[in-house]
DNA sequence: TTCCATGCAAATGGTTTGCACAACA
DNA sequence: TGTTGTGCAAACCATTTGCATGGAA
């Protein structure tokens, strides 16, 4: 894994530029790419990402799309997680919340990163164990979904 | 999902059991795949079991292992677990602890139910949200990786 | 004898890879 | 121009499914 200094606030020009940096190239593919997911708030699968990438420049491979997601993330530009239905990509500025998926209805909330320090910690003290709790969704039932099974 | 009333002490003789009481049948691949499973400690990927299963009995069909995968989780003696390689099996009985594994050097631990319990109540107390930290795992740095990489 | 379970083969769906061509810098 | 990036097609790999046969009960 290639340790990241990237810097960005979240833009697609941060990102072109970060890449300038690293001597690698702005193809017309890559720019539609990053312009789709840095315009993506949360998270978003490599082939839903491939068909929206389609929707406005037709021919884009998914081949293109699998490595351009490889190339941001080693980058420092995205990371994954790990949903219910496997890994999602989004931007790593907003790493910093673990997600909660209702397992009955499918509903997403986050934790902020404040409360789930409190969590790191817990598990921390009793294992030694520094925990990247957004690496994983947390499964589990939501508010609604509680009181509708009783 | 089908609910289960199934009760199990963890031998392949009360699974069979508990197959029977439903109706459904045992056959010789079922006998071979409940015992291996039985006799697995913590998980194992549907993949790794087909394999033992077909080292000990020839000829046991991969989708016959899904099969029956998806039926013992139907029927309450099993239940699976996401963890860095994908879906895992485990024995209902064992799915009291979280699965903890390292990024860096892919050791697992365990958090026993107790410690858990304090991060559930964490969680349900912000969100109301009823969290099972047993689907998915936590990722994170082992102490010993924790150490090494300073 | 009657369903249920299995094997087989094919379909599926996401992801990866080899290679020749295209195109940034 | 020299490399890097892309499209394409094929390969992979885990998982699912349809269907005819086999076998518990």
């Amino acid at each position: 894994m290639l340790q990241s200094t990237a810097v960005s606030d979240g833009t697609s020009g941060d990102v072109i530029g970060v890449l300038r940096a690293r001597g690698l190239r702005m193809t017309p593919q890559r720019r539609a790419i990053v312009a789709e997911i840095m315009r993506t708030r949360g998270h978003i699968s490599p082939t839903a990402l491939a068909r929206k990438v389609q929707g406005e420049m037709p021919g884009v491979n998914a081949s293109t799309v699998y490595r351009t997601l490889s190339l941001l993330e080693e980058v420092g530009v995205l990371s994954h997680a790990h949903l219910e239905g496997g890994a999602e990509y989004h931007r790593a500025e907003e790493a910093g919340h673990v997600h909660l998926t209702c397992s009955n209805c499918g509903a997403e909330d986050d934790l902020s990163l404040e409360e789930a320090e409190a969590l790191s910690d817990l598990i921390e003290r009793h294992r030694e164990f520094l925990p990247d709790l957004t690496h994983f969704a947390i499964s589990g039932l939501c508010a609604e979904c509680r009181r509708l099974a009783g």
